[in-house]
Order: structure tokens, then sequence, then C-alpha cells
DNA sequence: CTGTTAGCGCCTTCAG
DNA sequence: CTGAAGGCGCTAACAG
């Protein structure tokens, strides 16, 4: 491999020259500048980022720690994130946790040891010891779609409230009583937010949330398709369904499929998470979008400007999702 | 941040102890291991993987490159490869190209750059100086489902040919004659194998590929959908539609919805590439599926082989399409 | 404008 | 079994 010290004899300059003309830093005569060029292109000369980045204590490389990059969700987002770090010439470091606390904790340790300029997070769970210890440790962190029991933290998300509300109240409207849920886990804020949407909305409208029609899931599609069995198989079977993410919509879908059900008449659905291919359902679905690509735009951006020491006025950004009504559900008297 | 030095310090050992605890390298008495151990549980010491890379030339950190993680084959790919690299203790920098050759040519430079010690491509296109010269210059390079014009390079993909000659003699089978193709671009291997694999079928057949049913598409949503709309304008529409990816399929069963006509009645759909909501569309959707999370698999095992040194008996792995019969065709006489 | 030099944090001979 | 010292490739004072 060539370094600069053979550069430096190439070009019959010292290391300080060379260094100066492939940083551009301080002023070097157009002759020498001219040599070292050519000893650059002759040698096919690439820059040691690791030693550099050990003398400048920056790695221009962050990690990106998601729980399942299959689940299109994440991709959008973290096609979000790459987007952006391009631009600002940071490579990502992809850890995928599969909602694995210990695969986590060991990643963490991973991305410190490679002196990682930051992080963005989507936490397998609410409270993670290793990860009051990285806030502790590490200066650029941020959340996105999930967050963390700490104070102050950095966080890009949705309205997993808002958006839950939205699709219940719209099949309350719809005449819906019994509406069931399939919600993701408690101990991640995305699970738990969207389930609190779910109560309040019925508890705003008089009704209160029968224990039989809620189940929690994992935000696995077996997960979604074996609950929704249960549902289906219910002596009093709900007369609407919301599925708390994109794959457990799948299986739920699924489930009502082999039951030989038809959506809407027999069972109204609606799946948090639009996903490219509901309109071409039968019937097309109707669903809560969450702006997932911009969610991992606004996560980078907050990480750069937090990389950058600059001024943060809105530590959580708080994205909106949309209804969008499409034919699975159906008007009932 | 803590260094062994000042582990030394704080253990009242040298540094050289303190490195072959940490490595366990080489014997250390019982006390001296148990303070330097104490010392690193104080000061939650975590070592730089930096420093320990320029020292010994490995970052156990490879390179991932390719064209576009918000698609579900890719993803699917790379949660392949990520499992098998998580299992040998190697990290993934995730490099998106979105089939633009100058962002791939960058990626090269800058994972040449952090040392990588491997790299597994999915090219951009067929022939490129880049990867020319990093064939030359890097020893552990394997290719993944597309690969390049060069002698010998090591790469895990599908048979494309094979997959595509399946679907079309389906449909040949079904008595269909007028069997149009959406293709993917002509300069990556997996678009123009699927191409040959479509003319093959068809002359074996005794029938002539037309110009006017086959079309040249970029392996994007878009694509598939205004070509798509292309062949449903023509006067003598095709009786059968050959797409050649999932996304481009996607494209095209939009265009056909919008035109308010019917699968299979009106015109038969065979994607290649299946989609886990396939069964769910309407109607369901005969695809040629590929064993994406298992390409990853191989193409990291392979990387792993080449990395370590060992003997690859087989340079090449190809894997075997399966088509899966839904009811998106319909046999005519 | 250019060169010399001291580390960044770690590993690894080589002595002891 | 342990310590001292050199060097991985690069940047950034500091001299000149």
């Amino acid at each position: 491999m060539t370094t600069i010290k053979d550069l430096a004899k190439m070009a019959n300059v010292s290391v300080a020259t060379v260094s100066r003309v492939i940083n551009k830093s301080g002023y070097v005569s157009p002759e020498l500048t001219r040599r070292v060029g050519q000893a650059i292109a002759e040698s096919g000369y690439q820059v040691n980022a690791l030693a550099r980045s050990l003398k400048t204590a920056k790695t221009h490389t962050i990690g990106l720690i998601i729980a399942d990059i299959s689940n299109p969700f994440f991709t959008s987002v973290i096609r979000g994130v790459e987007d952006i770090a391009y631009k600002h010439g940071y490579n990502l470091i992809l850890c995928n946790t599969d909602e694995n606390l210990e695969k986590e904790k060991l990643y963490l340790q991973v991305l410190r040891g490679k002196m990682v300029d930051g992080l963005i997070i989507s936490p397998a769970v609410t409270k993670s010891e290793g990860i009051r210890e990285l806030l502790r440790r590490h200066p650029n962190v941020v959340f996105m779609d999930r967050k963390v029991e700490e104070p102050e933290v950095i966080c890009a998300r949705v309205d997993n409230v808002k958006g839950t509300k939205m699709a219940i109240d719209y099949l309350l409207q719809l005449g819906h009583k019994d509406i069931a849920i399939i919600s993701g886990p408690l101990n991640v804020t995305s699970g738990v937010e969207r389930y609190q949407g779910y109560v309040a909305a019925l508890k705003e409208a008089g009704l209160e949330p029968r224990l039989q029609h809620t189940k929690i899931g994992t935000f696995r599609q077996e997960s979604g398709y074996k609950l929704a069995q249960e549902l289906l198989d219910l002596e009093r079977r709900p007369s609407a369904l919301f599925v708390a993410n994109n794959v457990m919509t799948i299986g739920a879908l699924l489930a009502i499929r082999e039951r030989g059900l038809s959506i809407p008449d027999d069972i109204s659905v609606v799946g948090f998470d639009d996903m490219d291919w509901a309109v071409l359902a039968n019937p097309p679905l109707t669903t809560v979008a969450q702006p997932t690509y911009e969610m991992g735009v606004k996560a980078m951006e907050l990480l750069i400007r937090q990389m950058h020491k600059e001024k943060i006025d809105q530590k959580e950004i708080l994205l909106s999702p949309e209804l969008r009504v499409r034919e699975s559900c159906k008007k009932i008297s």
C-alpha cells in the first residue's frame, strides 16, 4: 500500500507537503503540487482513513441501529438517513438487532470502539442500561421511531397516538363499536403509544376497551397472523380490526383470507403503516401512513446538527401521520 | 477517553501487560490480570478499534454496495448478509448507489480508504473501470445478484435465465402466444439474462419475439407503470405480461388497474421476484421467487472464505428460482 | 512556502 | 512472566 511517505519520496518533498496538497491545507507551490499530484496518480494512492481518524478523532462514520432491515418501514427510513448522510460525507454502519437486547448491547459497544461520530437508534426496549450508558458516554445520539425513557433525548418520530386515533375515530364514525386491536409490544414506545391512542379514542367515544378484543403482539408477521386467528375465533367477533404495524397487518390479512372471510363485509380492517401495494390488495387497504423517508431525513439532520455542535431548538421532532382511506372498511348501522 | 496507557497507570503495570490481558495473548500472572481487569471495569474502557486496525491491518468491517435499500429484494439479501456477518464478528458499511455509477465509484474509494476487509457488490453496470480497478487492488470482493464482465470473479446469484424460462414456459403452456416483457436494463447482468431467458423461451417454442411487445425498463416502479401503459395501449394488446422485477411489477399492476382491466381475464401477469403480499393481491399473483435471504448468506460466506484465504472450489454460486403459481394467469384457447 | 517532528492508541518484537 | 520501544499512516504545530 502506498503511503504519504512513499509519495513524499516519489515527489521528492516532505510528508507535510504531501499532506498539505491532499488536504488542501496551507499553501504549496504549483510545482510541488504538480509533482505530488503526479505521484498520487501514478501510485493510485488512497489515504488511509484509519490513520487519519486516529489523528483527527473523526471517522465520518455513523452507526445505525434498527430492529429489522427487512421491514419496509425501516428500509424507507434508512433510505432517508442514507441520502442525507451521503450528502454530508458520512458513512453508515448498519446494525440489525432483531429486537434483541443482547445484540443491541454488543453493537453499541462495537460502534463505540469503531469511534463512530454519531449514532441513530431505534431502541429495542424503552429502558436499557446499555443505552443509558451510551448516552452518558457518547455526545451524539439521536433516537428514531422509538425513544427511550431518559430526559432530554433527541428524537425523530411520528405522532403515534394521533395516528391511531385517526384510524379508530374513522372506524367509530362508520358506526363500529366492536373494534379490536392487534397491538405492538408495550415495552417499546411506538407499541405503547399506539395502544394508548386506541384506548383513548374509544374512551372519548364513551366506549370501554374490551380485554377480549385487545391482543398484544410482537410487531412480527406471525404474531399478526396468530392473534388475528384468535380474534376471528371469538364468539363475538369484532366488526373492525386495527393492526398496529405493517407486517402484522400482512399476517392478519392472511388469517382473514384463510378463514374465507371477506373484507370489509365480514370485518373492516385498518393497518398502521402504509405499504406500496396497499392499493393492490383485495380490497385496497385503508391505512395510517407514516412519513418514513422524512423520518430518516430528519433523524440524520438532527444528528448532523448535533455533531456540528449547532443549537437544536427542537429536540423532539414529531411527524404527522395521515389516514389513507381506501376500501377495507364498511359502514355499519 | 481511557487508553491502555491510562489503564497501565491505574493498574501499575506496563501497556504491554494491559494489551496482553485485553487480547489474551501471552501469559500474565493472575494478580496482574486482576488489577488490569479492575482498571478496565472502573474506567469503562473500550478499545479503540481504529488504532488496533491501523496496527493489525484488519478492520472486521466489510462494505456492502447495492443499488437500492428500499427494494425488498435487496433488504432480504442484506438480512442474509448481516446475519452471517454478525455471526463472524464483522460489521457492515452500507452503501446505496441508486444505480448511479458516480456514487458507486465514490463509495468504492471511500471503502478502500476505510480499509474494509472485504466487499460485497451488486454492481450498477456490467463494465466499470472503477470496479476493474478495485478488483486489481482489493483481494476480497464478491459479487451478488449481478456480476461484472471480468474473468474469475466470485459471485452469488440466481439463475435468471432459468427463472425467466420457467415463467414464459408456463405462459406458453397456458396457450399464450402474445407474451410481452417489461425487461430490466440491459447493462446489468440480471437485466440482460432475464431478457435472454425470455427470448430463448419464445424461440424454443417456435415463436419470434415481437419488438412491439418488448419494453426495456429501469427496474423502477415508474418504469413498470409507464411501459405497462404503452403495452396496454397497443392495438394488439398482448395476452400475457412478464415483468422482470418486483417494483416494476407493482407499477405494471397499478397501470392495469387504472385502465380498469382485470387480471387474468383481460391480461395474464407473472412477475419476477416473489413478494410477501403476492398472495394478498387481487388476484393472487403468480411469480418467480428468488431465494433472496440465501443469496445474502452465500455471498457473505464466500467473502468470509475469501478473507480467510480458504480455497473456494466453486467461484460462482447459482441459486435456483422457483415458480409460484397463483391466480394471475388464465388458460386461453 | 517547506521540512522536521511529535504524537493519535495500539500491538509486538526484543530484552530482561 | 513483564517492560521498553518502535512503528502502523497521518496531521499539525513549530521551525526555518
